[in-house]
RNA sequence: GCCCGGAUGGCGGAAUUGGCAGACGCGACGGAUUCAAAAUCCGUUGUCCGAAAGGGCGUGUGGGUUCAAGUCCCACUCCGGGCACCA
């Protein structure tokens, strides 16, 4: 074996080398223009802070204890790649790395092993902070953060306090700070709108009031409440089956008192700036649904025999997409759940009652009140198996305010709670689900839309006339439908509106590892923010601090509860020193991801979240429209979670002016998943998938058959490789190479260790052609290069350059691999105006070693600053082409012809090639179409 | 059910605006080197017919537009993902 050839040895030699460089030099600290930060590396360009920025984002990870895997730095070497080769072109580049290291995993892990989770989370930053600098990533580490750091959820708190005093302002669309509010209604600009003096009320109520305005605000409502975690959870956290999306512990709908945060001011602003951003269109188009806005109308509906809690006669506001059908509209239904239902249920049977309805009852009261009981035992996954309509009559009969009808009023399932207004106005005529229930419990069903004539199906639901309509008939259905909103405000009966399925977000946890909320409350119980210069509020230090056993009726129980003397406070808020009580809740485990990159920008400032300089100048302030995050890589699995409260978080920061642009991600990227084979033997068990191997056809482990499976990485299908057996294997380079020639960023790729070596060739090919592997001497010279090498050396440049900034990693080292093989069949030494381009080139994908070979070429400076090759223009145009000549579109011959050779030339040339004038035979040329350079194709 | 993606050799993948399908790599096969092996270097490798020259077929399926379709249009199949009694 040479002494210096390019192996895992040499290369680990070279790897740890230059990562202790880097990190004396301060290779890659980024200068900030202006506050703190604002020196640069000690071997770099001293004008980098006046360069113009790239602001380049991992989706930064959860400190796993299990370490990682293979899978895991997919994203993080694409974004490093990029910036690397984004500092060789200019730009002054922001990147960095921080630990998401809030939240149940650690507490969870704590809980079975008796360990506080600092010192866990601590250990696994430090595991996982190791194998990842192996990797060579260029991060500036003075500005790595963790959300568990005190002086950061410091401002994670302090984001809490700027949420909770701001109000949502309807008329200007945007969040204005409280005190505003609070003047407003001193001045009497504006009155409260139940009509009360506000110069009249209590000093306990005004703040009652005020606080009822806040975008963070304490609520009595239905929440998701998950006894096997200890806690609710927001909607977003709550799978499809009704269950919890960490752990799949089941989840209960019940009523408590709970943070919430008024995200669903921002609906419509969520929606429209989408169209801002660099997103894909599935991303964006999941963000749409989630917050599902829909267009439509509320339509009152009185119940003359039943009154509502004030006294008044009771009206059932609904929510309808389609009221151009509201004469269709033949029984109406509420949700069990319905606060009005208890009013509207009577106490017999009326007159006229089907035996259907009453679900074989005596009264309405009992086949109501069995009902409520059944559905609220019901799961939601339960609701969703069984899609056969159930319901009972409530007694009640409401009138249609466009034609006076009586109509019956039943509770549903169906109907939901949580969307609209939980109320419906049914119209089997035009939707599937009320003539599903129409024809279960005999309803009437009137049609008001015509289908057309080849119709045969049972709810119409298409375009086409009104009919039975009164004054709508031979309306279409958009004209019906304003003509109808119209109608209906003019009666007082309802009005034009829009509903979204967006609700707000709960905010409260139940667990000690998370982010203490800052609040207190007063003798009145209402909540007061702790003010920003007494932040942060530390979590207090528990010996017990683990979430008790649980089950579904018991009451969420916060472990800060526990902490005696800190459950209490002595404050002053200018009324003199009062005991308050604080908030025992924490902060869910989205809160620091909703804003780390602003700390990215400036980790040091302890006055303000972000030098505004500094976060004008990396955010992109100057053009706000454009601005954000240049590109931010994650998984695809944050597409509504963080992604969305973020983009709230940002946008309520942006209206009180904290940071100067509306959306915090222009470009967004989902990195595909590295996948892998697993194997089962015949119990069904997965085996070591690296004991396994290829017996002929198939695949045995320890002697034993198995059958080959394939799915993502991890522990559980024990098919694991970790990136510190390619370290030892092949060496970080290698591992970075190979992982960015799989394929493009963006798709799911199969892991295959045995291909791994394919990256390590192309490594040890560079290095032979540049160093000699006995003497480890340079074997590059000063010789002039031949020109079809110069030539294909700049047509190289021009497609590394084009690929490495469209981001196709791939395609780059392919080129590269061409280029180098050429240099591999050279009779001789490479000349050095080869070799030079070609490490610069190798060197934002295999830093190091461009690096080594960089320094070996007699560069004292480092090559990370180095500029990227440039194209001669001149070089990329032959002299001479080779193009195809086609007959009716099949490549029949090859003409050599000059490059710029006109039409009529390249015509003539290729009519007169001997080989076409043979095939053509004397037959009629019709048409000769002619693409200068590129083809000729004769229609014969 | 609705909404997004996707389908190209044995495998991963490449292919500006419609303009030579299969770049580059893995694997496989053959050769050089070696006592032998590893490593390295050179070559072959979509498929069918053919000794060869050459030709037929070929980008999930069926149709269409075009001088020319992996790329555009229509219909469908399968795979992946998201949402789902949302009024």
């Amino acid at each position: 074996m040479p002494a210096h050839r390019y192996d895992a040895a040499l290369a680990d030699t070279i790897e740890t080398t230059w990562q202790e460089r880097w990190k004396a030099a301060g290779t890659y600290h980024t200068p900030n223009p202006s506050g703190s930060l604002t020196e640069g590396p000690s071997n770099g360009p001293a004008d980098l802070a006046q360069r113009p920025k790239l602001f380049i984002m991992d989706m930064f990870p959860y400190p796993s204890g299990t370490g990682l895997h293979v899978g895991h730095p997919l994203g993080y070497i694409s974004t490093d790649v990029y910036a690397r080769f984004k500092r060789m072109t200019g730009f002054n580049v922001l990147h960095t790395m921080g630990y998401d290291a809030f939240g149940l995993p650690a507490e969870e892990h704590a809980r079975a092993t008796g360990e506080h989770p600092r010192t866990n989370t601590e250990a696994n930053i430090a595991n996982m902070s190791r194998q990842l600098a192996r990797l060579g990533l260029g991060h500036d580490d003075r500005r790595a953060v963790a959300t568990t750091d005190e002086a950061f959820y410091k401002w994670t708190q302090w984001i809490f306090n700027q949420i909770f005093n701001a109000w949502f302002d309807e008329e200007a669309g945007r969040a204005r700070p409280i005190s505003e509010l609070e003047a407003e209604f001193e001045s009497g600009t504006r009155t409260p709108e139940d009509g009360t003096i506000w110069a009249n009320m209590t000093a306990g109520d005004q703040r009652a009031l005020i606080n009822s305005y806040r975008l963070a605000y304490v609520s009595e409502a239905p929440v998701n409440w998950c006894p096997g975690l200890g806690t609710v959870l927001a909607n977003e956290e709550v799978t499809a089956e009704g269950l919890s999306d960490r752990g799949n512990f089941p989840v209960f709908r019940r009523p408590l008192k709970q943070w919430m945060m008024r995200i669903t001011a921002y609906s419509d602003r969520l929606l429209d700036d989408l169209d801002l951003l660099d997103w894909t269109d599935s991303i964006k188009t999941m963000q749409r649904n989630w917050i599902g806005r829909s267009e439509g109308a509320h339509v009152d509906f009185k119940v003359p025999t039943a009154t509502d809690g004030d006294g008044e006669v009771a009206n059932i506001r609904v929510f309808t997409t389609r009221p151009d059908t509201l004469f269709g509209a033949t029984y109406m239904v509420v949700a069990p759940e319905h606060p009005l239902v208890a009013n509207l249920t009577t106490n017999a049977w009326p007159q006229g009652t089907k035996d259907a309805w009453t679900a074989g009852a005596a009264t309405p009261a009992e086949a109501v009140a069995e009902y409520q009981k059944v559905t609220s035992q019901r799961s939601d996954l339960d609701r969703q198996d069984n899609k056969q309509k159930t319901g009972v009559f409530t007694g009640s009969y409401a009138v249609n305010p466009v034609n006076d009808q009586s109509i019956p009023v039943f509770i549903a399932d169906y109907v939901l709670m949580g969307y609209g207004t939980g109320a419906i106005m049914a119209v089997p005529g035009q939707d599937e689900r009320d003539w599903e229930f129409a024809t279960e419990f005999d309803l009437d069903i009137i049609r008001t839309v015509q289908p057309p004539a080849d119709f045969d199906g049972d709810a119409y639901i298409g375009s086409g006339p009104a009919i039975n309509s009164g004054f709508l008939d031979g309306m279409e259905i958009d004209e019906a439908k304003t003509a109808i909103i119209d109608h209906l405000a003019e009666i007082g009966a309802g009005e034009g509106t829009i509903t979204t399925k967006l609700r707000d977000w709960l905010f409260a946890r139940q667990r000690y590892w998370g982010e203490p909320i800052p609040i207190v409350f007063d003798e009145d119980d209402n909540a007061r923010s702790i003010p920003d210069e007494m932040l942060p509020v530390n979590l207090p230090e528990l010996i017990d601090w683990a979430p008790r056993e649980l089950d579904e009726d018991s009451d969420p129980e916060p472990p800060l509860g526990r902490a005696d003397g800190w459950t209490t406070v002595e404050l002053d808020f200018g009324d003199g020193l009062k005991t308050y009580k604080r908030d025992l809740n924490t902060m869910p485990q989205w809160a620091g991801s909703c804003w780390y990159y602003l700390r990215y920008i400036d980790p040091v400032s302890e006055d303000v979240v972000a030098d505004p300089v500094s976060e004008k100048y990396w955010m992109g302030g100057d053009d706000p429209e454009n601005g954000g995050v240049d590109l931010y890589v994650g998984g695809v699995e944050h597409a509504v979670l963080h992604l969305l409260y973020s983009r709230f978080w940002h946008k309520v920061l942006y209206d009180l002016g904290k940071v100067s642009t509306p959306e915090p991600f222009k470009r967004l990227i989902n990195q595909g998943y590295i996948q892998a084979y697993a194997f089962v033997d015949d119990r069904g068990m997965y085996v070591e998938a690296g004991d396994v191997v290829e017996a002929g056809d198939g695949y045995t482990y320890e002697g034993q058959t198995v059958t080959r499976e394939y799915g993502k990485m991890g522990k559980s299908l024990k098919n694991s490789v970790t990136p510190d057996d390619m370290y030892r294997d092949y060496g970080a380079d290698t591992l970075r190479l190979y992982e960015m020639f799989m394929g493009p960023i963006d798709q799911d790729r199969p892991w295959e260790t045995k291909s791994v070596v394919g990256s390590q060739r192309l490594l040890q090919r560079i290095w032979r052609n540049l160093v000699d592997e006995s003497t480890g001497e340079l074997t590059v010279s000063d010789i002039p290069v031949p020109d079809d090498l110069n030539r294909m050396l700049h047509r190289t440049i021009d497609s590394v350059r084009t690929a490495m900034d469209a981001l196709s990693f791939n395609t780059s080292i392919a080129r590269i691999t061409e280029l180098n093989n050429e240099l591999t069949k050279l009779d001789g030494p490479t000349p050095t105006a080869v070799a030079d381009p070609l490490v610069r080139m190798i060197s934002p994908l295999v830093p190091h070693v461009a690096e080594e070979l960089w320094s070996k070429l007699g560069n004292e400076t480092s090559v990370v600053y180095a500029e990227f090759p440039t194209a001669d223009p001149a070089l990329l145009v032959d002299d001479e082409v080779e193009i195809p000549v086609q007959i009716k579109g099949k490549v029949r011959s090859r003409i050599t012809i000059a490059a710029d050779a006109d039409e009529a030339t390249m015509e003539a040339a290729a009519l007169a090639d001997p080989r076409i004038v043979e095939l053509l035979d004397g037959a009629e040329v019709r048409k000769v179409i002619v693409i200068p350079g590129k083809l000729v194709n004769i229609v014969a």
